[in-house]
DNA sequence: GATGAATGAGTTTTCATTCAT
DNA sequence: CATGAATGAAAACTCATTCAT
């Protein structure tokens, strides 16, 4: 079946290439008319590959988080202390790089349609995500126990641990004048203060 | 003559009549003509109160909210121990009577606007929230501290449990399934552990 | 019958007080409510001395051209010369001071309404002044004639000059740049070099 | 692939066939569900080849002026006598044919607009049409005198032609029963009968 | 398969006019 | 008489989607 194969790709050539529209005019403003001509493809075509623009917007958001999980991955492979790992979890809130706060801001304009919408694909998209980086830091932090690094009851904290991090990144997002950095440093020292087992102290 | 009417009170009644519409139909679908027949009067006439449809939708959300801090104000009155009273705090995100439910979507669907557009007012008016509870918890804390059952560096906590809490509205209004109850226990719980000056243990 | 006077003197009242608002805002942008505003009084109440905006408007124009007739009058009374007098005629076109620019501005805005409503009032007015200035025009040349300085042909280019000054009106008020004053003295002065019964020269 | 259009030439068949609407309704109450009607097509459709309903009107005028410049054109090249050309210039205030009428009526709702609105392209274009007419006559006259027809200063009167013929317009637009014709014979006789080198008389 | 012309429902906003008080 | 609250028709413009070529 490679003709299915093909649509797959283009599918994903088209929403790649409309990928900057969505930090560029915000979600609302996108237009199936620029879409298309972004993609250099005809209105029509763009039907061939998509049901309907919500399909669209979709699709352009799953290339946004495909490419920041892949990013995500790539870069948590080098860190090596448990603490620092965990740090990396919050990079996405405290990183002001254009390339990370074109992510953060996809992001956000992702999350205004979650949140109007009750999109149940868009829902369901939201879910895996979360479950993504749970089970990420689920690794991390069991990894971590297994050196010796953490105490066991560690894995308890996931959950709040990404519940904070969520905080911070609404907080950021609609407050203006919100510095993460500063909090989310002390989150995380006082609670490896709580969790480490101490060898000598090594804050991040 | 013909009647005077009150223009901020008749504001306030249209808001009001239309206030179930924010959650019923969610903001972005709301239109004038809507508005218009729910509060029983002429398209013409909600003109004559608002100056645009974002006004409109501004002062639903104003009573909404309003509605809101004041039962908050008024049932924090009765607690008496410092960690109900922060746990109430929560309670906007742990009720689920259609009461607060209703509340909590409302300010799903403002959250929706503040994150798309990028109204100044909205946004304004977001900062303004923010600092009531802020301040309403600092307040709380304070209290408990010169009542001697908080240890004094316990205002440090305020930011972090206020961006927990937020975390936890995101998740809430973005997961299916997710209980908020047990995290948010557990988390109060186990601060307040720290925080606390013991005289007896006593959780919520 | 003094209740109608009255009721005729509050039309002018408001009529006059709205002067402005011609040439402030153009015709167009008039409405009801600014009006009432303007004049001080109930949206209602101006309906009790107007039948309809069109009646408004067209008694502020009224009011404009009522008291650039008097003015006419009163200054054409001090000059001398036949050709002074018929000059003055062309005074409406080159007069740039800010009094006439009003004037000249309102008219243009009454003009667009002739133009494009066929409202027989509107049409019926503009007769009336035309008639005004036209007899105005006459008696001055007859007197020109009966007094010596003009040859008794002279009457017959009445009309000539009116279509000329008309001619003026309407392209300084759609052309950019258009400066009507040289091409007016000297058609006037050529005209009056064939008409005048010479006794000396005497340009305007 | 669908049929490709040529976009300019839609434009003006849309503009052609609302082409009366101009004077069987007036420019103001032209609407656009009302050109899209006339012109047998969509709402939708109307803004695929004008960007707004000024753009409309604007081709709509566009199309009658040209209309008429190229008519100018076509008949006054049989014309002999440099009187009977210059005569040809006031054929469009004068000439009371259905053709004619439908131009000048045209002509009356664009300078309507042209009064009201300060359309900068309106002006531009207005100023366009008057140099077109205002080098035509230059034309003609500078002909007649290296003809030998006409005075040297000839040259010297095309303003006041011009400015002339703007009145007849204005003045056959706004007021009721005035015919042109007479006046405009006398003007160009007794003018011609000054600028003329006579060889034998002829009048139109 | 690709295209882009055509569509029209749907939305916001304005304002002359009426009429109950 | 005066008032201004209430009205709703009317108008411009947008855009997702369809479908003939």
């Amino acid at each position: 079946m490679p003709k299915i194969v093909d649509k797959e790709q283009k599918r994903k050539d088209i929403a790649l290439a409309c990928s900057d529209l969505i930090h560029d005019l915000g979600i609302k403003k996108i237009t199936v008319a620029q879409v298309a001509k972004t993609a250099g493809i005809g209105k029509g075509t763009v039907y061939g590959y998509f049901e309907n623009k919500e399909d669209i917007i979709f699709e352009i958001i799953n290339i946004h988080i495909e490419k920041y999980h892949n990013n995500f991955l790539k870069s948590i492979k080098d860190l090596k202390s448990t603490r620092e790992k965990v740090f990396h979890f919050f990079n996405f809130v405290i990183d002001n790089s254009e390339e990370n706060l074109k992510h953060f801001n996809g992001y956000k304009e992702y999350l205004s349609i979650v949140l109007s919408d009750n999109d149940e694909k868009m829902i369901d998209f939201n879910d895996t995500c979360n479950v993504f980086f749970h089970n990420q830091l689920k690794k991390v932090i069991q990894e971590g126990i297994d050196e010796g690094d953490l105490m066991p009851k560690s894995i308890d904290f996931c959950e709040s641990l990404i519940v904070f991090e969520k905080g911070l990144v609404l907080k950021k997002m609609t407050e203006v004048d919100f510095n993460p950095e500063e909090i989310c440093l002390n989150f995380i020292n006082n609670l490896f203060d709580l969790i480490e087992i101490k060898k000598g102290k090594k804050n991040v």
